[in-house]
DNA sequence: GCCGTTCGTCGAAGCGCTTCGATATTGCGC
DNA sequence: GCGCAATATCGAAGCGCTTCGACGAACGGC
């Protein structure tokens, strides 16, 4: 492996002439520097990361601290676990991935050994146990997930509550007077986690606000759950017009299956709409009208709000990414 | 934060003997050891990551190469890198996580660097494109999943080709005679992706051998191709008496319900068996009798061959893990 | 033509750790 | 009681990089 010294030598300039030359941070001549870059080029010349950690104020690593809970749903946890890496990368920075466990004990070790110049929190509770650890870790940190207690964090999130209000009025406007709510697995709200239960709050309070009857349903991953769902939906809500789904795939699939099988055309008989979803509901049949989860979006805020930090001194925000309305031609209004 | 300097001067020796005294590789004596201990304990000391690249000859970091493709099955991928994450910690390694582009670009970088001790390759398939260039890089790798050509190179993956024989062995022995293989969908065959193709081919190969019938469907998720591939499965195998599923879970969820519809008991009037499955199928309905895909082990034995090649030379394997059985009750003997 | 700048380059001092010889101390055989 | 081997500890030399202060050269203002 080539060394700044093999490159300076090549170069005919001195070690440090190289380490300003490839920083940027002083001014270098132009053709010394075409010499130093011919150089690099030519023996391949990297940086070692050890050295350039200890002697720079940078590792150029990030910490994500992504735990996972039996309940998790994978497919949005890895899209926001891909989300964040690539965009690390805009920044020169790679990641270093702290799991289960690690997910909390390892952020202490990662920033007393300095391997790291920030943290990325995913999948933060209302109450999550990495919040008071993070609050007294002197380093740059922002929380995916809004957790009970803000203060003097960084936080970016979907703003769940505007998009529960987003979908309450909409249908509402389309006359709906009865829209039934399905969400995720009922482990999810016992747990206290964090985005189903804002969801489901607001939402109750945008029906409130709109006037229009709402119910409820928490159904298993898991066709039979889904129908007994449906079925207390019905019961619940005599007028239902409209169905809002803020759970998982399979059950989106599962549910519009049922509705499929019991006659029920989308969207002349019932609107369906996918509120806060992490995966693609034009591929569903029929393709859905849906207020998207960006997770590519929110995942690289996160990233920029560390970034940021890291640079001057912003203060703590709580950013909230407005949610967006995509039509599919799954709602319609009562006739 | 507390250096190793601290340390020395807080037990009152230099800086070497904390030094030996943490990596035990020279002898030192009990009471100065309780010293170092004790400082070690209340100065709260964690050896600095660059400080220790640089000089050591050790990163203890690993490279985890995972790109992601569009039809990967997230929560199988999930569950290798958790896996492999988890395992890299009990030998006090961290996982880099590399995605997407930097999945094949990112590898050069991280040893160029000298930032990771060696790699884990994620969801290899038959014609790679990162294996001609692990081939070259001089670093410790090990491949999760079998490439064409493994000339030189560790890798490890479970049977499948065991797995694929097992499958036909244990319902051939029960007197099936004409077993439905479903599969993933189209396109993943189409790619070269690894693990489908070898267990279809050596599936067929076993059928061969124990004189049974087979047909091979591919379905998307999703319903309707769910059913228009039962209904091909039983129009070309007249005799149909046994299901093979090796695909993902939410076509399981839809293959059983289909059967339920059409009145199709499990195991008297089907058997049916998921294969190479990375999740739980006992809480399916019916729980199904399972060849499971062990990504913990899996992963695991990555990181293990991994660290292998760390240690002293070894020579390059191909490890394939031997499939099991594990019966839920869900085949029968054909009366 | 002299002085104060600005520009481009260099030497050297670390960053915190590992590791290779010493050196000092102890214990043992005879 | 002497020498030799083990045992315990230390000092110092890097590992490869960043960054600070210095310094020579070129340049414009007067």
């Amino acid at each position: 492996m080539a060394t700044i010294h093999d490159v300076a030598r090549a170069a005919g300039v001195s070690i440090s002439t190289v380490s300003y030359a490839l920083s940027g941070k002083r001014a270098i001549g132009a053709a010394t520097r075409d010499r130093i870059d011919a150089a690099v080029a030519q023996l391949g010349y990297r940086p070692n990361a050890g050295a350039r950690m200890l002697a720079g104020s940078r590792t150029n690593l990030l910490a994500l601290s992504a735990p996972l809970h039996a309940d998790t749903y994978a497919p949005a946890h890895m899209t926001f676990v891909l989300a964040i890496a690539e965009a690390a990368r805009e920044f020169d920075y790679d990641t270093v991935l702290l799991v289960q466990d690690e997910a909390v004990n390892g952020l202490r070790r990662m920033v007393s050994s300095k391997l790291v110049d920030g943290i990325v929190l995913l999948d933060v509770d209302r109450d999550d146990s990495r919040v008071p650890l993070v609050r007294e870790l002197d380093i740059p940190v922002t929380l995916v997930g809004i957790p009970a207690d803000t203060t003097g964090l960084t936080c970016v999130d979907l703003d769940f509550e505007a998009a529960a209000r987003l979908s309450v009025e909409r249908l509402a406007a389309q006359g709906h007077r009865q829209i039934g709510l399905i969400g995720h697995p009922e482990e999810l709200y016992a747990r206290g986690s964090n985005f189903p239960i804002r969801f489901r709050d607001a939402f109750a309070a945008a029906a409130a606000e709109f006037g229009v009857g709402t119910h409820f349903v928490m159904p298993e991953q898991e066709p039979v759950s889904v129908r007994v769902a449906l079925e207390e939906l019905r019961r619940e809500l005599p007028g239902l017009s409209a169905i809002v789904l803020n759970c998982n795939e399979p059950v989106h699939t599962m549910a519009l299956e049922l509705l499929r099988q019991d006659g029920a055309s989308i969207p002349q008989d019932m609107s369906v709409l996918s509120a806060c979803s992490s995966f693609p509901t034009d591929q569903l049949d029929p393709p859905l009208d849906v207020i998207p989860l960006p997770a590519l979006i929110t995942g690289r805020r996160g990233v920029e709000l560390t970034m940021n930090q890291l640079g001057g001194y912003s203060e703590p925000v709580v950013e909230l990414v407005p949610p967006a309305y995509i039509a599919k031609g799954s709602t319609a209004s009562v006739t």
